[in-house]
DNA sequence: TCGAATCAGGCAATAACCTGCAACCATGCT
DNA sequence: AGCATGGTTGCAGGTTATTGCCTGATTCGA
């Protein structure tokens, strides 16, 4: 059995698979857990794969492919970001932050929408360099890996240089007693910035996340101006946030 | 036996068994392994067959044929990033422009290196979130739909804050008369920015671009540091460079 | 936090490789 | 015929690649 032929064995399991183990394929191919080991490794430093612990995982070479991950509750973020999109008006300057309902609204923007759109995430970004005549201002800092996101005082102090329109806020946690509350101290005097920075503030959540609190606040509930959800208008838990003003969606 | 009919039976078993091993060869056609061997380099130099450990293997089954057309010359990009990969030491901080082969470049960074990276561009910051150890610093500024980075004053100004030990320019045109030229009046303002922020530069260039021109200057030739690409160190096109005291890789 | 799984690096054995050399052969010239 | 030439082949040797095993470190999941 040649090397290239494992391989290339490899990475055809990897293209249905999306994941080998490590000890699967040493069985497979009968060969030693350290020569498959071996084999990953010159692959995942040839970029072909990404290696994991215990195995390796398929490493799409288009810069697309975040796409690929799994998110979490899919198909109610496309719900959320298809009620969204009404709420930007041509020629607002808006600004976006991070989060996959985020993404999902930037890829689903009308393609004729005219806006200027202010973000620190680099998926919301990566989406909005499909659309023809949106006008994107990416607000540069030092990036967190995880969350894909830009923070520091550099996206601060541009912020501050801001008045928009409207911001959309991703949202981990919204309690009508606590407001918006964040789990990442550095995201969360960003995401304090981006509320303070515009006019409107608009929240993306998924009903799960209603009721929910972290430790750090970002703002009182008072602050939000929309509450978009998949939850109808009238159901118990938006009650609350109906009560204050915030218009339902 | 002559050693074309050795050659169009290898060729011929390469058809239809994808790979040859050199012993097996050796038996079947009555002549040393050696010989084999020389049979095997002689058509790996021809491009016919892809000479591995052990035998050889037909083009098809390796990698690069039916993989990622849509970047243009994608193999060679891939060859360059491999070389330039040992350029960036450890704890150093870099500046990394935009472009396919710088991209090529952030996906293919040694995941034990150490760094912070600053960047423009889109793509590299999106490969860059999968490596384990590099500090990422987002430039931010007006984003160019095309080239996928950010421009304008922000940038520069981020950048006349920093003094990097190297930058890694993204070089559409590199002649040793004019030096680095570039077709994009935003772009340009900003990768000169770029390679004053930096002690040294490097520039990724496949073969073709060297000797062209485009309208606004960049750099003077003799601002390169270290010029990367597919040649042989003593190729002619490179003498100019070589001869300026730059390092040819 | 702990135990088990996994990993990285070193080591040795084996196989494959490369280089130089000498033998061989066909060819063409003197 | 005799000889030089160039191409090819096999062999000896020293070098490199690959692999499995081992050990101690790291990482993961409970």
């Amino acid at each position: 059995m040649l090397k290239e032929e494992r391989h290339a064995f490899i990475l055809k399991a990897l293209e249905t698979r999306h994941k080998v183990l490590t000890i699967e394929l040493s069985q497979s191919l009968g060969v030693s857990e350290d020569t498959i080991r071996r084999d990953l490794k010159e692959l995942a430093d040839a970029g072909r794969v990404k290696k994991v612990h215990g195995g390796a995982v398929s490493h799409s070479l288009n810069p697309f492919h975040y796409k690929d991950r799994e998110i979490y509750a899919h198909e109610e973020k496309i719900l959320i970001a298809e009620k969204a999109k009404s709420l930007i008006r041509p020629h607002q300057v808006v600004i976006m932050d991070g989060g996959t309902t985020n993404t999902e609204l930037a890829r689903r923007l009308p393609p004729d929408l005219k806006a200027t759109i202010f973000t620190n995430s680099l998926p919301v970004a990566v989406e909005l360099t499909d659309h023809p005549s949106i006008e994107i201002i990416f607000m540069g800092g030092r990036l967190l890996k995880d969350a894909q996101v830009t923070v520091g005082e550099e996206v601060v102090a541009t912020l501050s240089g801001i008045r928009a329109d409207v911001c959309i806020l991703g949202t981990r946690s919204l309690d009508a007693q606590m407001g918006i509350t964040e789990i990442d101290w550095e995201e969360t005097k960003v995401k304090r910035a981006i509320l303070h920075a515009a006019n409107e503030s608009i929240a993306l959540v998924i009903p799960e996340k209603i009721g929910t609190v972290q430790p750090y606040i970002i703002g009182e509930p008072g602050e939000l101006s929309v509450l978009v959800s998949t939850l109808a208008r009238r159901d118990p838990r938006l009650r609350p946030f109906h009560e204050m003003g915030i218009e339902i969606l």
